[in-house]
DNA sequence: ATGGTGGGCGCCCCA
């Protein structure tokens, strides 16, 4: 049986959980990973999204910001949600998604510090954040966490904050002073995935110069027609895992419903 | 060069 895995940064899951509704009549994914749900673990809306078939649900949040859960049709079992540069933030939670063979699917679930507006790290610490968590997640995937192997199943999804390529983005001429696109920050990432060789799939399936965006600002007047966005939210497979991927969608449309993300849900389909 | 919008929370933080 395939199985399909949704990313989507929702921006406050209590206020959204009707777009989760629109998500699961347009493509029914088994799984969906969420960051930025703003909502402490008490006050998830579980039963909502129970009543759509998501029966499983593995959360980590905390009040006001950040946070991040898993909802999923199949058994999931919670695997570990770390804490990253010892700050407090719910930004990362694993789980084991029951697949077909005997080895469940490994889900990295990341919402990676978009790091402020001056992308200078000693004036601004939330951008030297940001470049310590990409450190953060090499030493630590290279470590204790897992060292992938040829047999793994382990896939990155997430909002990662970085549009890692020149096609990623709207201008890139234009943008690299801007953090989420500059050099830094994109040779940051490129060595998180280049560290275990991960597999950025929806880029395999769209490849460049098609130009490739899952954020558009809310601060634009007409996003569609400005069409000003950034490809910040991925999904990477171990590299043995790689062929199990058939299919990749990034769902535009979601960002036209009403009260929309700024972000809209990236969709792949593994044969697993 | 600037300010534009949106969410959470509580008189301002963050994206």
């Amino acid at each position: 049986m395939p199985l399909s895995v949704a990313t989507w940064n929702i921006n406050s899951v209590r206020l959204r959980q009707d777009l989760i509704g629109q998500l699961a009549a347009a493509r029914n994914p088994d799984v969906i990973c969420l960051q930025e749900t703003k909502c402490p673990n008490p006050e998830f809306p579980s039963k909502s999204f129970e009543k759509l078939g998501y029966r499983h649900i593995a959360i980590n949040g905390q009040k006001g910001y950040h946070g991040v859960a898993v909802l999923s049709k199949r058994p999931m079992e919670m695997v570990i949600a770390r804490e990253f540069c010892g700050m407090g933030d719910t930004r990362h939670i694993a789980v084991d998604v029951e697949a077909d063979g005997d080895r469940p699917v490994r889900i990295h679930n990341f919402y990676v510090p978009a790091g402020g507006d001056d992308p200078d790290p000693a004036k601004n610490p939330k951008f030297a954040h940001k470049l310590e968590f990409l450190e953060e997640m090499i030493t630590w995937f290279g470590g204790e966490a897992e060292t992938v192997s040829p047999d793994d199943r382990t896939i990155i999804v997430g909002d990662l904050n970085i549009a890692p390529l020149e096609d990623d983005v709207w201008s890139h001429k234009q943008l690299l002073k801007v953090v989420s696109h500059t050099p830094v920050e994109t040779e940051g990432l490129e060595r998180v995935r280049r560290s275990l060789d991960w597999v950025d799939v929806v880029r395999r399936d769209i490849p460049p110069p098609e130009k490739l965006y899952t954020w558009w600002s809310y601060r634009a007047k007409d996003w569609n027609k400005a069409d000003k966005g950034r490809r910040l939210d991925h999904v990477w497979l171990s590299p043995g895992f790689a062929g199990a991927c058939s299919h990749v969608e990034v769902l535009r449309e979601a960002r036209g419903w009403e009260k929309p993300s700024d972000h809209v849900p990236v969709i792949v389909r593994l044969e697993a």
